[in-house]
DNA sequence: CTCATTACTTACATTTATGTTAGTACTATA
DNA sequence: TATAGTACTAACATAAATGTAAGTAATGAG
């Protein structure tokens, strides 16, 4: 939950206005956005238990989370069907699809500097 | 302060380790990060007192914390001139300069895709 | 009737990020 | 002596993110 006002919050939503740098981040950053997001990408559309099942270290909590929170910002969509036993799909919006370039690039860049393990 | 164990650092520690995305966004996540490098990559080199002033909603424990965590992940150097009153650069080191491309594509793409103000 | 499956929700607890306020050491200048 | 400027630090407080454990509704299979 959100306190409706902090000096925290309204840093948040200032910034987010003013630098398209944080407006992206704040859409994509967090613990497991960037894994939700690249499974969406390279799977195309992604059954709730699948994408659970990818990410064992995530609780389903968060992981609904996050799913809403992405869902709201308007980069994943959900599609219900009419099923017993339920079945739900995730998978990128266009909007969520745009943002392509940018994970590529944040997941190349990663990759080519990160300090090796040895 | 981190705690040297807990669910929550051993799930960034692995993703981290695993996701070159994850590893980029957590070196320039952050509320302020994105907002000081980009002031780095603009002005080349600042002295701490300029920076503060350009960034008047942070406050100066945050933006020292921001610049350490920076330094240390090796973004950004400290460059202090023997001085009186004391002088203290930062600019962004090779690595630092690296992200460019990436800090563009993230600021194009918020500016592109950001919901218009009306 | 019992159990399993699916996609969640609820209540609670902990960890991490961010913010506030005051203070420091040094020296030049008035 | 008093004041101002610089780059911080310390103690404290709050907000937000993340994690844990258990429970729910619907239905088909056995």
């Amino acid at each position: 939950m959100r306190k409706e006002s902090s000096t925290n919050l309204e840093n948040e939503v200032q910034i987010n206005a003013s630098c398209g740098m944080a407006y992206t981040l704040d859409l994509i950053g967090g613990r497991w956005k960037p894994t939700i997001l690249w499974r969406l990408l390279n799977c195309g559309s992604l059954r709730y238990s699948k994408l659970r099942k990818s990410m064992p270290n995530i609780s389903e909590r968060i992981l609904i989370l996050q799913l809403r929170e992405l869902e709201n910002d308007g980069l994943v969509s959900r599609m219900i069907f009419p099923e017993v036993p339920p079945r739900v799909e995730y998978k990128l919006t266009e909007l969520g699809l745009r943002l392509e370039p940018v994970l590529r690039l944040l997941s190349d860049w990663g990759d080519a500097n990160r300090p090796t393990g040895d």
